[in-house]
DNA sequence: TAGCGGCTCATTGTATACAATAAAAAAACC
DNA sequence: GGTTTTTTTATTGTATACAATGAGCCGCTA
């Protein structure tokens, strides 16, 4: 790569570092949806072979950021209104279970930084960092799933998140009132702290449903 | 490979068909848990090099079905008991969640469909083939998948299914009274048929469990 | 004999060369 | 002039060679 991002880097397979390197560049919108990713072009550019550019790419393929089709190679996901649909769908039956599940094993330790998370979240919303916003936001999320416990539940919503990550960045470029986010936000702690976990699954589901709404006229 | 299962194999890469192998070997048990899937060694074994099969692992991983270790190599993924518990109930939560959509949604056709398929899956536990059991449930239940219609949500329940497949075929096995299954199904037909999405939805909730209770005993 | 240190070897990581193929460009044909 | 066929070229698929590394072995030392 001739260069390391830090390093730990120094120390991952190339594969690694090739893959944190492309999903950087997809998540934030350097690299665009439909674009094409050629290997001999990449490898030129990230100052490796082209194995380890190949496996990187397989790795994306996994966390369904780039489709591939057979001698045809590999192409940034792009999405249409119906698989957005489908990973917001998904997203939510997951992200509800996730937040009963909390409730039920929510400790007091893990309701402060909730609120930590939300405040910290807050912060990047009145500096109008995007970058930061969007890092918060998951950070808070991150937490309620974290609580519910469940390893492979967590798995998948990473996935299914950066599959949309990128719709909504873009989506909150043009948010106009993006303080309502941080409101959402705690209703939800105010729910899950008040040990009402249907309350907190309809909090989490509207919430996501909001932003699907959002993001969904976007993309049309 | 020096041969091919059959002629469509021909024409695809020789990852996917080291990939489909290895995923056969994998799930119905000729490959173990914990064994340790060795580059060369597969390669010889398979007639290619070592680029497709590292390739097809690869896929394997994408699908939980083997866990790599940088500089160690692949293993056949094996589970512990918290790891089952998590597959399992995500299953179950993105199972309910088709299940009731799949109330909404149903057509006669698919209906038809649905009890043809468990007629099948009816005739393979009398035949006591368990391969055909197996395979025959799998159709029934992704019957109430498709008509679902989320394609995100039917990706992630192939392979929540495959991570545990291997588990359920041991299961199976020794199972005592395999027509409970029928009846089962028969119960979640009847409540889609009556559009009753509650009792379907309750309905596939236990039918998952009782499998999830035994093939947790066996794991233990 | 227990523990340390360096050696060997098996195995994965990486680079590169060659083969196969699909898309694009050029040529031949009507 | 437009359409089909051939040729070229760009790109992926596959094989293989070499490098780096981790695991186990063996002898050395105390």
């Amino acid at each position: 790569m001739g260069f390391y991002e830090n390093d730990e880097d120094a120390f991952l397979p190339l594969r690694d570092v090739v893959f944190k390197q492309l999903r950087e560049e997809i998540l934030y919108g350097k690299l665009k949806p439909g674009e094409r990713l050629m290997e001999i072009a990449l490898s030129e550019r990230l100052g490796v072979s082209r194995t380890p550019v190949r496996e990187g790419i397989r790795l994306l393929e996994k966390e369904g950021l780039v489709v591939m089709l057979p001698r045809r190679g590999a192409r940034v996901a792009s999405i249409t209104a119906k698989q957005l649909e489908d990973v917001l769908e998904a997203r939510r039956t997951l992200e509800t279970f996730a937040a009963n599940a909390c409730c039920a094993k929510i400790t007091k330790t893990r309701f402060e930084e909730l609120k930590e998370a939300n405040r910290k979240f807050s912060e990047a919303v009145d500096s109008r960092d995007l970058r930061q916003m969007a890092d918060t936001d998951t950070a808070f999320h991150n937490i309620i799933i974290d609580t519910a416990g469940n390893e492979k539940v967590k798995e998948l919503l990473v996935s299914l998140k950066e599959q949309i990550f990128r719709y909504k960045y873009e989506f909150m470029k043009e948010m106009d009132d993006p303080t309502r986010l941080v409101r959402e936000h705690d209703q939800i702690i105010k729910a899950i702290g008040e040990c009402r976990s249907d309350r907190a699954v309809e909090m989490i589901r509207m919430h996501i449903d909001s932003q699907a709404i959002a993001i969904y006229r976007k993309i049309k």
